[in-house]
DNA sequence: GAAGTAACCTACTTCGAGTAAGGTGGACTC
DNA sequence: GAGTCCACCTTACTCGAAGTAGGTTACTTC
């Protein structure tokens, strides 16, 4: 039920597809659609945060078990990258999840802050106590996590057209950047 | 009357927003929306038209002139929190356009690619030749284009929610996270 | 002053989100 | 075994908003 109206959803737009078509494709009458999820809105997000834990999982698992910070790093934008090749409809809905839902809702912005600490975390591994205890009191850890996960983002939109990159190699380029920034590509 | 509608479309959301209301708020009958736009699509894509054009308009006056690609960088980047930070309803827009404009339109990703270029010759320009060569041989370039632009929106998304920071803190942020990588965090 | 036209409005149609009210089949009571 | 209840599902509606048809005003041009 979730998946058909998450395909739909991806087909036509949020705005463009209809309860009836939905309803029509899952082999039941609108009414039920409304039962189980109150409204439009509700559906749609049912199917975010289907998606959402979905890609969490993953990331998580490919995380698991990592000795290094950095190793931790890589092993879970790979399992990013791939699942944005492999589930591109998923990845839709979660990529515009804050415009599509008007009223914000507390649980997605929850589940969105778990992903970003996520990183926030890992990146505090490895990093030596003095350091962190600046970086997260600054701030500063925080801004790196969720600039790591809106470059992130951003570059997997980028690689959706480039079917040359497997995500290992998107994983790897975005790995370099983080790890060695612009300087390392400068001259200098 | 692109005012009047990036205002509304900024406080009740695209698709709670209606056309009537728009109408009656810039005090003419809807028939008349629709011969200037076409379409609520169309409205809604003249009020990001020029949303970013005014944001490009801003960054690129701010870039102009610095000596270095480093000192472009900074600038470039606290003229855009700056941005986001006093006109937050057109940096909602911009923010959503993906995800509101079903059709993808041709107009709107040719402009937002040429943010990306910008960046992408910024960084060429203060990189070693050599280096550049390959980097924009390899799409390493791009890729890192696009990731400073994902960082920086989100990052820009997580300073609206911390009133205590400038727009020249995050800026400053972003600097050194770019330039240095998480490498300089960590204690290796 | 008549013809034409640009700018605008009122009053519709249409379509889709959300709902009310009713039917069907199985389980449970006596 | 008949009556009653209840979960589940449907048809058939309401209502609001996108988009449009056709008329009206006022101004220009000859």
């Amino acid at each position: 039920m979730i998946q058909v109206a998450e395909t739909v959803f991806a087909e036509r737009g949020y705005t463009a597809a209809s309860m009836d078509e939905i309803a029509e494709r899952v082999g039941v009458s609108k009414p039920m659609l409304y039962e189980y999820f109150h409204s439009k809105e509700g559906l749609l997000l049912a199917c975010i945060r289907e998606a959402r834990a979905e890609l969490r999982r993953v990331t998580e698992q490919a995380v698991a078990g990592s000795p290094t910070g950095e190793e931790a790093l890589r092993q879970g934008l790979r399992a990013f990258f791939g699942f944005i090749r492999d589930r591109k409809q998923s990845w839709l809905l979660v990529r515009h999840e804050a415009s599509l839902v008007g009223t914000a809702s507390e649980e997605l912005e929850a589940t969105r802050q778990q992903q970003t600490d996520l990183i926030a975390t890992l990146m505090g591994d490895f990093t030596d106590p003095e350091t962190a205890r600046f970086a997260e009191e600054s701030g500063l850890l925080q801004a790196a996590a969720e600039f790591v996960v809106g470059g992130c983002e951003r570059l997997a939109i980028w690689s959706e057209q480039r079917e040359d990159l497997t995500p290992d190699v998107v994983a790897e380029y975005a790995v370099n950047l983080l790890w060695g920034g612009l300087a390392q590509i400068s001259g200098r």
